[in-house]
Parts: structure tokens; C-alpha cells; sequence
DNA sequence: CTGAAAGCGCTTACAG
DNA sequence: CTGAAAGCGCTTACAG
């Protein structure tokens, strides 16, 4: 075989088999699997030349008939009910990251919260015979709209309620607003209001818990935190209610922790307009990390990162080793947030 | 066979087969299998024996096997590059939408601007026998970092630079801003202006060409667009440049047509601002219409939607239909827009 | 009306 | 060192 000869162009219209590498290198099938799998004894000339067939012929192995014989399809499928979300991106991005290294592709799923809808897709997945499953959703208190209680492919949630038993990957929401409350404190801020969403929303209270935890271990006075919508209308209503007149100056605060990004952006923008100065005269925190939010502010806010793309990873790590036979401890494992500082909050005061 | 018997978890750990539901019922695999896909002849006793028997079983057949003998796999990949991006995610879930009535699965692979990435992903997807791929990016000028010009499976481009003779969807942009220009027309405005993104991008031309053709159309007088970023800083630069003194107050436009929401966002910010009335003084429309902008602004805003998500159906029913051996008009089709009317353009002068 | 056989593309004991 | 055989789970001509 001339060693010049050129790779066939992998666009053959009809891909070649093992068979017909054999063939041309004139061994059997079974000797032409080894060569290529590196399994078997046969003398490295042999191997070699079954290699260059192969790679001549733009050989590339079905893996539709190896997943039927291994029973293992380095597929896997990814169930979300965020499509338009920004949460389940970042993380998709992770898990796609995780896997793709291991050569496992990854089934994407918007159940939306149809039961019907994620009862298809996760059939459909097992049919594929996926190796395993990720549920994500936008909530850790709530659970997607399918029962995965049962399967019998490994499972692994994150950012969503799990079930009894399983594995769930989930921020630590607690030690993201400690960093931010902290943040404040390291700043010289003392009267800290913290603004956040609808009690209906379990992290809402976690995340006020930690506020008040933070405060009280600093013997500071802890103002009842304001609980509205996630959005920019609640954050300027709630400057109207922290900032009245009726309170006096004195009483203001100094520092306005947020439960996201854009109650962030409502707070810092009616502060403008009520000419009170972001970070001179009040520093603000925003939670998410929407970068598209927070960079639009002005000024730029600090804000917590959950680390979704990281959580992402994690879960993808976790069912791979699941998937590969190991036991994993069944339960809620948290993962570190992360402070993005950027200009809403000023300097240290002897910085 | 007692028909109150209760069929089998789908739970059962290892799937059952074909060959135990052919035993069970007491016939051959061939019989058992023709049953089940309603072919051959038998009596429809029989038939119905078999499939009572497979439900009881649970069985569901592999789909991996079925794939190999049929030279189908009924799954297809999505490639984009805009993991993060709000374009790639409506489409995507238009895509997967027309799809999953399908019953094919998607398998969605972001390569980033990688293109060794790209490169291995798509041949992941060649190795796992996808029936199709859908290219998807962020700009209809721009490559994805791939080469995908001669696979052996057919592909469909979406919203992203098309193969020379290949098939490509885009939304209608020119049509669009005709829709903002004329919506600004018949609401009785005349001094129009034109803020959009970079040069380097091809729809600000498109878009700002149709927005001369308009005002020429109706004899009005055009002004040369304003060229910047696609961000709310540059919004709000514009205004200042359309807005200053130096050109006297008779010289404002009346309406702002803006490239993209953001901008537009930065335009009614400093409209504001400035103490210049939206809509009374000037009306304002965006472009994307993307929702957690166009809601939030005050008030909110009108914009162009590029109906992403119904491009992404018809993406994914183009590539159906070549898959199934139709062949389909190369070049790029353009999907028309529709304007999304919130509160920053006013009533019309008579209503 | 039903079943035995061949085969999709590959891998893996098992012989020689 | 190499090959023939059996088999993954299914489907589809082809006999009977």
C-alpha cells in the first residue's frame, strides 16, 4: 500500500465497514477488531497494516452496533423545563463539557412542565438506551413534572428537587449570601437590608436565613428582610419603602443585599433617581451573576455567582461514575458560590 | 393468560427482549416481532395475544438494534455556537418541538468558536449514525467553526452562514424593520431615526437599508443611521447625539428605531433622563423582542421578534424531509417577523 | 397462518 | 499468531 495515498474524504456516501477493511487488508473481521481495538495478540506488521487500511478507507466504526454489543451507548439524556432559561444553560454547558471529554453525547429535553411531554422524552431516552439521566430545573424545591424514581439507569439532579435516595447537586445558597453579607461588613457597611423574592421560593428563605445568621454573629442589627417579585419594578418599590422620608436619613441603609440580579438593577437605578449615590452612599449585591444584567448597571454590580457551569460538571461527572458501577452517596451535595466584585459596592474604607 | 394481571414496572433492571416476550407468548421471535409492528398475516388472536404479552412484560423494543437493521437512528444533531446566547435557545426548542412529533431525539452539541471542537463533535455525531445535523449560530454572516460541506448526511443551517448549495432559514430582517418603520408611520410619526450595532455585522445594513427604503418610499427625509454597539451604553450615547441642543429642538426626531432591544433600553433610559417623554415625545421600538428587556423597560417596549422558535420548526421539518430522501430548494429562506406592540410607541393620532 | 434463516455491523470467547 | 463461530436485539424476505 503506497504510503502517499490519500485518506478517503470522510464523506462517503455510504460509510465503511469493518468488513470491508478486513477485506482489503486481507484478514478476517474478527483479526481486523482486534488490530483496531488494540485487543488480541497478532505482530505489530499486522496490526500496523490493518491500521493504515483502515485509515485509508476513512474507517470509522458503527457505534450503533457497538453500544448493541457492549450495552453501553455513550449517550445520555439531559431533562430540563427551563428552555428559555439562564439557568439550565450555563449548567448544560458544564454537563456537556463533563461528558463530551468521555465521549459520551448528550440527548437534550424540554419537558416544559407537561408530565405527558417528559413521560415521551424520558421513553424515548430509554429506548435510545441512554446510559443515564439528568434531571435539571429552575428550582430546587420543585420537582420536573416526570417520576425518574424508578429507572433503571442511574440518575443525578441538579438545581432540582431530587428524589429520596438519589443524588442532587445543588448551589449552596447559604454561603453565596454570607458572601455577600460579608462582602458589606469587610467594606464598613453596617445597616444591611436585604430585598429579595416571593416566599414561595425556598431559596428565598435560605438565603435570608444566612442574612440574618451573618448579622447576628456580628451582633448587628438585622432589619426584616423585604420579600416581593423577582423583578427590577419590585427592586425600585422597595427603595421607595427603605428609603422614606418617614424613616429619617439616619435610619437609611448603608448596604442593599438582593435576592437576584434584577431587583439589583431596580434598587441601584431608583437610587439614582432619587440622587442617592451607588457605592458612595449605599453599596448593592446582586445574586445570578447575569452578566448581562450586571454589567448593563451603572454602576457594574457585584454580584453572587452560583457556578453553574461547575455544578454542570460535577452532575456530569457524578452519573459517569454512577454509570460505570460506582456507588455514589444518595443525598444533596452543595457547591460553593462565588463573589464577583465589580463596582457596586466602592472600596474598603482605608483603600 | 388472567387479564387482570398488572404489567411489569418499567423499572425492571434489565430490559426485556423481544425473544422473552416471542417465549412467553409461545411463539417465534419473526412472529413476535410481526405482531408487534402490525406486518405479516396471522389471525388477530394471535396478534393481540402478543401484544397483551409484550405490555404485561413491559417490553419496549431496542432502539438501537431497530437503528442498525433500518440505517435510521431517528436522532439528529443540533450544532451552534451560542450556548449562553438567547438566539440559539428558541431556536433550539422550536427545533426539538417539531422533532419530537417525530420521535426523533436531539443530541445538542455546542462548539464555541472551537474548531477542533466542532470537528470532534460532529464526527461523535457521524459515529452515533444521527440521521441529520442542523447547524445554528448567532449570526447568519458568520461560519460555525466547522466544515460540514460534504457529509454523508443531509444538513440544514439555521440562522448561520449556509454551505453553498445547501438550505438555510433565516428570519426576514429587512421585512422586519419595514414593519417598525411603517408601525411608526401610521402612528402619525415622521422624524425618524435609525440607532444600530457594528458595521461588521451584515443586518445592520440590511436593516438599515429597508429602513431607507421606507422613508423614501413615502418621500420622507432619511437620516444617515447611527452605527455603535449592541449595548445600552451606546443607547444612550445616541440620544445624546440625536438629542443635543446644537441641533434645536425642532430638529429631534420624533421616533427612534433601535437595532436591538438593549440599545433600545439605553435610549429610553436616557430619554428619560433627559426629560423627554416616551411615547409622548418619541416613540421607540427594538428589535428581538426579548422579553426580560422589552418588559422591563419603562414603559415597555415594542419590538420586532424574529419568531425564532417557528424558524426552528421549520429547520427541523426541512431536515425531516431530506432525511427522507425529499429534496429540497438550496439557498436561504427568510421567515417573516412580527412586531410585538407594548407601550413605547403611543396610540395612533386618532384613537 | 407461522417459523427458520440470514443479516445489520460489530466484539469476544474459543479453537487451531 | 489468526480465523470461524456465536451472538447483541431486532427485521425481513423466503419457505412451508
Amino acid at each position: 500500500m503506497p504510503s502517499d495515498a490519500e485518506p478517503a474524504p470522510v464523506s462517503a456516501k455510504t460509510p465503511v465497514t469493518l468488513r470491508e477493511v478486513a477485506a482489503a487488508a486481507g484478514v478476517s473481521v474478527a483479526t481486523a477488531s482486534k488490530a483496531l481495538n488494540g485487543q488480541g495478540r497478532m505482530t505489530a506488521e499486522t496490526r500496523e497494516r490493518i491500521r493504515e487500511t483502515a485509515r485509508q478507507l476513512g474507517f470509522r466504526p458503527n457505534h450503533l452496533a457497538q453500544s448493541l454489543l457492549r450495552k453501553r451507548s455513550f449517550t445520555v439524556g439531559l431533562l430540563t423545563n427551563d428552555t428559555y432559561g439562564r439557568f439550565s444553560l450555563p449548567l448544560m454547558a458544564g454537563v456537556s463539557d463533563a461528558l463530551v471529554d468521555n465521549g459520551v453525547s448528550v440527548f437534550l429535553c424540554n419537558v416544559e412542565d407537561d408530565p405527558r411531554l417528559g413521560q415521551m422524552h424520558v421513553e424515548a431516552m430509554l429506548d435510545k438506551r441512554v446510559d443515564g439521566i439528568i434531571a435539571t430545573g429552575k428550582r430546587i424545591d420543585r420537582h420536573l413534572p416526570v417520576d425518574l424514581s424508578n429507572l433503571r439507569v442511574p440518575v443525578v439532579y441538579a438545581f432540582t428537587q431530587p428524589d429520596p435516595g438519589a443524588v442532587g447537586l445543588v448551589s449552596d445558597d447559604a454561603g453565596g449570601a454570607r458572601l455577600a453579607v460579608e462582602h458589606f461588613l469587610r467594606l464598613g457597611r453596617r445597616r444591611i437590608a436585604h430585598v429579595s423574592g416571593p416566599a414561595s421560593f425556598a431559596v428565598v428563605h435560605t438565603r435570608a436565613q444566612a442574612y440574618r445568621d451573618v448579622l447576628e454573629e456580628h451582633s448587628l442589627p438585622v432589619s426584616e428582610p423585604l420579600l416581593g417579585q423577582w423583578s427590577e419594578g419590585w427592586g425600585r418599590d422597595a427603595v421607595a419603602k427603605l428609603f422614606s422620608n418617614g424613616r429619617g436619613r439616619e435610619g437609611w441603609p448603608d448596604a442593599v443585599f438582593c435576592g437576584n440580579d434584577q431587583i439589583a438593577r431596580g434598587v441601584i437605578d431608583a437610587l439614582r433617581e432619587r440622587g442617592i449615590g451607588v457605592p458612595e452612599d449605599v453599596g448593592v449585591i446582586g445574586f445570578d451573576n447575569w452578566e448581562i444584567v450586571a454589567e448593563a448597571t451603572r454602576p457594574p454590580l457585584t454580584s453572587v455567582d452560583m457556578n453553574l457551569a461547575a455544578l454542570g460538571r460535577e452532575a456530569g461527572l457524578a452519573l459517569l461514575s454512577l454509570v460505570g458501577g460506582q456507588p455514589a452517596a444518595p443525598g444533596i451535595r452543595k457547591l460553593p458560590c462565588r463573589l464577583v466584585v465589580r463596582q457596586s459596592c466602592g472600596r474598603p474604607p482605608g483603600g
